[in-house]
DNA sequence: TCTGGGGTCCTAAGGCAA
DNA sequence: TCTGTTGCCTTAGGACCC
């Protein structure tokens, strides 16, 4: 036994509760927040509105045929603020922090043990602080390890404390639905469902070959593991991004050539400013076309050389797409689309730490693109800013932690 | 009736070199 | 020179998470 305490803290409703800070006369009341759009989905819902069925992800037509009464509010809070400050007072805890996403995260307590003692007043500590400084309610698990500290956190939401010792893991597993394990999605979850396995229970009866020739080495471990409340992952405090991507999905799917290029154009200096902010160059593109109907395609290219450069990836983009025919080039010179495209997304990979400094000509070069080709709306003061904050900042003339908050 | 945007990890297949 | 094996790289796709 690894004899390891871990927490997870999961904010509740985050953007909801972050939301209802500025408007607390809407406390109490069903609320959905997600953009208001056509296609736009739920970004976050109260429990109020939960009780009809509406989940975060779920497109917002459909939640608000759920949900009749329900407020729609746009996402207009700085919510990674809030999030700086819930990781903040975790950090005065201990700095074996693993955020996780805005709203959540893994905490080591292990080495607060002496210190502070009791793991689970250390958390209930936490979690008043949280809700008494912040004003945002919180759940929190623990567990001897990841996978049990974040089912405890599930389960004991919204604005509850669960702990989950080892004795007690399976007890506490074994009656769930497969499909209810952290990991497990529905995919997963029908394949196994499909075996007439339902249970967690019914799943620890199958041996390890048999998952694994089922499920692969991996997924297969891991499905033996896990029913069995295994997981020896560790609290990985500090992570380095693999890649940096952007996308769009249009209003209303399109063949037209100008709106797909401008897209692409700004999807490009997005993921082209952001690389440079983390001092990163790309050396592989991976380009997402969906088109009408959802069918989703991915395809990727290798770079010539790796770039920070917007330029240089949006014309890459254009060249892959003309190769593939997804993209033709008429008589006339303007581009179309064969099929009618519904999101196109850019995603920059095999990303390796810039050593030198800025490079001043791939700065000039995209500033003369946005010159020649017009600069849409979002690419203005504040693309330019972040361009000039990183290439002062990697002169040393800013430090990176301010860097840091300028990107994303 | 519909399905966003940001990621990570895994697998499979084909090309290629030792 | 031919054939088979192995392992790595590249590419595409899928599942999952919030």
């Amino acid at each position: 036994m690894s004899g390891r305490v871990i927490m997870h803290l999961d904010m509740d409703a985050f953007f909801v509760n972050v939301e209802l800070l500025q408007r607390p006369e809407l406390r109490g009341k069903q609320i959905i927040v997600a953009r208001e759009s056509e296609r736009s989905v739920v970004l976050s819902a109260s429990y109020e509105a939960r009780v009809y069925g509406v989940r975060s992800a779920m497109p917002l037509v459909q939640a608000k045929r759920a949900c009749p009464t329900a407020i729609v509010v746009e996402p207009s809070q700085p919510y990674r603020e809030y999030s700086a400050k819930v990781m903040k007072i975790l950090h005065e805890v201990t700095d074996r922090v693993e955020q996780v996403s805005v709203d959540e995260a893994f905490v080591d307590l292990t080495p607060t043990l002496k210190r502070l003692g009791d793991p689970v007043q250390t958390a209930q500590r936490v979690r008043e602080r949280i809700r008494d400084e912040l004003n945002l309610p919180c759940s929190a698990g623990i567990a001897a390890n990841k996978f049990i500290a974040k089912m405890a956190s599930s389960g004991s939401k919204p604005n509850g404390l669960w702990v989950i010792p080892p004795y007690r893991v399976q007890e506490f597993l074994d009656p769930l639905p497969v499909g209810k394990l952290w990991g497990i999605g529905p995919k997963t979850a029908q394949n196994i469902e499909s075996m007439g396995i339902h249970t967690v229970q019914q799943l620890r009866g199958c041996t390890l070959p048999f998952l694994q020739q089922k499920f692969g080495q991996s997924l297969g471990a891991h499905l033996f593991a896990i029913c069995r409340g295994k997981d020896d992952r560790a609290v990985v405090t500090e992570r380095e991004e693999k890649s940096m991507g952007a996308e769009h999905t249009f209003l209303k799917d399109t063949h037209e050539g100008t709106q797909i290029t401008q897209e692409l154009f700004s999807l490009a200096m997005g993921v082209a400013r952001r690389l440079r902010s983390a001092d990163k160059y790309a050396q592989n593109l991976s380009l997402k076309i969906r088109f009408e109907g959802f069918e989703t395609i991915t395809r990727s290219c290798m770079l010539t050389s790796p770039t920070d450069s917007g330029q240089k990836i949006y014309r890459a983009v254009i060249k892959r797409l003309l190769e593939l025919g997804i993209l033709e080039k008429q008589n006339d010179g303007a581009f179309i689309a064969p099929r009618a495209i519904r999101l196109l997304g850019v995603r920059a990979e095999r990303l390796q730490t810039r050593s030198s400094g800025f490079q001043e000509s791939l700065f000039a070069e995209d500033m003369t693109a946005v010159r020649e080709q017009g600069a849409p709306d979002w690419y203005s003061v504040e693309s330019a800013m972040d361009q000039i904050h990183s290439k002062f900042g990697s002169h040393g003339l800013l430090p990176a932690t301010l860097l840091k908050k300028h990107s994303g």
